[in-house]
DNA sequence: GCAGTGATCATA
DNA sequence: ATGATCACTGCC
């Protein structure tokens, strides 16, 4: 969690209203700012998130058409899309592109809250914000943050889509080292040390 | 490794 | 109305 002198101006719909995987990547170091019960608003740097981009990706739930849960996909971007899965993890999503492409980026990770079911759950967000837009009076909104340089960013397949096919393999998951803040490490190289050297 | 959990959606 | 599925997590 981030201090909570200064706040900046939630990102705006042109931010969202380009292809989710771009979205996704550009997310990585903006903070995610959450007004709590008491009016308290506290950020989180967003550190993990997947893209999904649309009616052609097989992973994505825009590609069996649309129903009820997933219409809000379909409309403006800048949105938030909350839906519940398993029976208890709500996962939060931001629509993404024009309207009438089903495409968003999942919110995976934020500040020491890693886990897209974990973050949603220490953060108190749920349904409530389903459909809403992005702004500030919803009490769930983003702001930019520091730029993450391209080495410190990880892509990896998405998680738990194995069913896509294909579409599971491709690199739309986005990741920067929450640890790494500083920028000081690449991601993928923190448990690397100095060769040993022996004696002869 | 796998059970828990319940809304959602297709099928009927 | 019923059954399968599920963008996950926590404990074995």
């Amino acid at each position: 969690m981030t201090g909570m002198g200064h706040s900046s101006r939630p990102l705006s719909r042109a931010f969202f209203g380009r292809p989710a995987d771009r979205v996704a990547r550009e997310l990585l170091g903006c903070r995610l700012a959450v007004r709590a019960g008491d009016g308290r608003v506290s950020r989180h740097m967003v550190c993990e998130t997947e893209a999904y981009l649309g009616a052609h990706d097989l992973a994505c739930h825009g590609s069996r058409g649309m129903t009820a849960r997933n219409a809000v996909m379909f409309g403006p971007a800048g949105v938030w899309y909350v839906y519940l899965c398993y029976g208890m993890h709500w996962m939060l999503n931001v629509v993404t592109g024009p309207v009438g492409v089903p495409a968003a980026v999942l919110i995976r990770g934020v500040g020491g809250h890693v886990g897209p079911g974990r973050l949603t759950r220490a953060l108190s967000i749920d349904k409530r914000f389903d459909g809403r837009p992005t702004v500030r009076p919803t009490g769930l909104w983003f702001e930019p943050g520091r730029l993450v340089p391209p080495q410190f960013v990880a892509k990896t397949p998405r998680i738990g889509v194995g069913y896509a096919g294909a579409w599971a393999e491709k690199p739309l998951r986005f990741l920067v080292d929450p640890e790494t803040l500083g920028f000081g490490e690449r991601v993928g190289q923190r448990n690397r040390r100095p060769p040993r050297r022996t004696e002869a």
